[in-house]
DNA sequence: TATTGTTATACTCTATAACTATA
DNA sequence: TATAGTTATAGAGTATAACAATA
């Protein structure tokens, strides 16, 4: 049998075309490098088209599979802090695109729904996303693409417990 | 033949165990969540320990493996803007961890290496951070570890031309 | 005139602290 | 006393603009 030289796997970095070195191997360092691709899509698609950043677009759609959810669980959902959410939650219903309704046994808390033009407008931008990112994604066959998505999926499932936020 | 009814896949938003709904096959959904575990492990381990954030600790380990390699470069590389690269070569110089030094042929750019101090840094913490995320991300087997960096370094090559930065 | 790198500055994103209302 | 949510504020992180030196 031939045993392969111990030469360093001559992966590179997107575009400048260098040497990765040691940061191959770390996820943290390829999920950034591959959010330059994700961002890059999400800003042409939504963010420039329509006034959603980021974050307030998740919510919505979150807010739309979930009817009823309360500010603290879609805090917890999407790792980030309660003040966050509040603003992106203010900034979505004077867009009129999803309601407040203070919660009947439990006063303090607020259960969100999507309206109407909200819930058309997710239907609508996650479909074009979806596609968008497919399409731009050209170096990952449909294959590549889904298990890319599952295995995610399933890493980010390892994520510590937080008590209301990252 | 019985075929599957085509009700929603039941998949939950990590924590919070919200349904992703139209979220899950979003790729920059699913690289902000895992990015959430991949996050807590780098400043647990570099980031408190030592006085290095992530864009830092990237653009030394870039320059470990590629000695003499320009600030320009590594902008590129990164999908970053120039004069951040230079506030963290700054930083980094400081630190005694890298060497700036003007090109002989063309006195423009400026060459950066890591010093002794530096490439024995890089070389601990670059493996210490991969045996930290293999230990997180305990809800993916190895293979399965392996193919989520294969995939998302596969991802990042669909990158655009950018001229010097995102 | 074009390119590399720097300085100064502004904007976005997200966090912490302090507060109100409800339980 | 504990929890949901809000407001105000501060800190990262990253961008743009203007500049200097060199090609």
């Amino acid at each position: 049998m031939t045993k392969k030289p111990p030469v360093a796997a001559p992966e590179r970095t997107p575009y400048a075309r260098l040497s990765e070195a040691g940061m191959h191997p770390i996820l943290g360092y390829q999920l950034a490098q591959a959010g330059v691709v994700t961002t890059q899509v999400f800003d042409g698609l939504v963010r420039s088209r329509h006034e959603l950043r980021r974050g307030e677009f998740t919510l919505l759609t979150l807010v739309h599979g979930n009817p009823g959810v309360t500010a603290r669980q879609l805090a917890r959902a999407l790792g980030v802090k309660p003040p966050n959410v509040a603003l992106w939650v203010d900034r979505l219903q004077a867009l009129g695109l999803l309601t407040r309704e203070r919660g009947d046994s439990d006063a303090r808390v607020q259960h969100l729904r999507t309206t109407a033009r909200g819930a058309a407008l997710v239907d609508r931008l996650v479909k074009d996303l979806v596609a968008a990112e497919r399409a731009a994604l050209s170096t990952l066959s449909p294959a590549e693409h889904a298990m890319l998505v599952e295995l995610l999926h399933k890493a980010a499932l390892a994520r510590g417990r937080m008590d209301s936020g990252p």
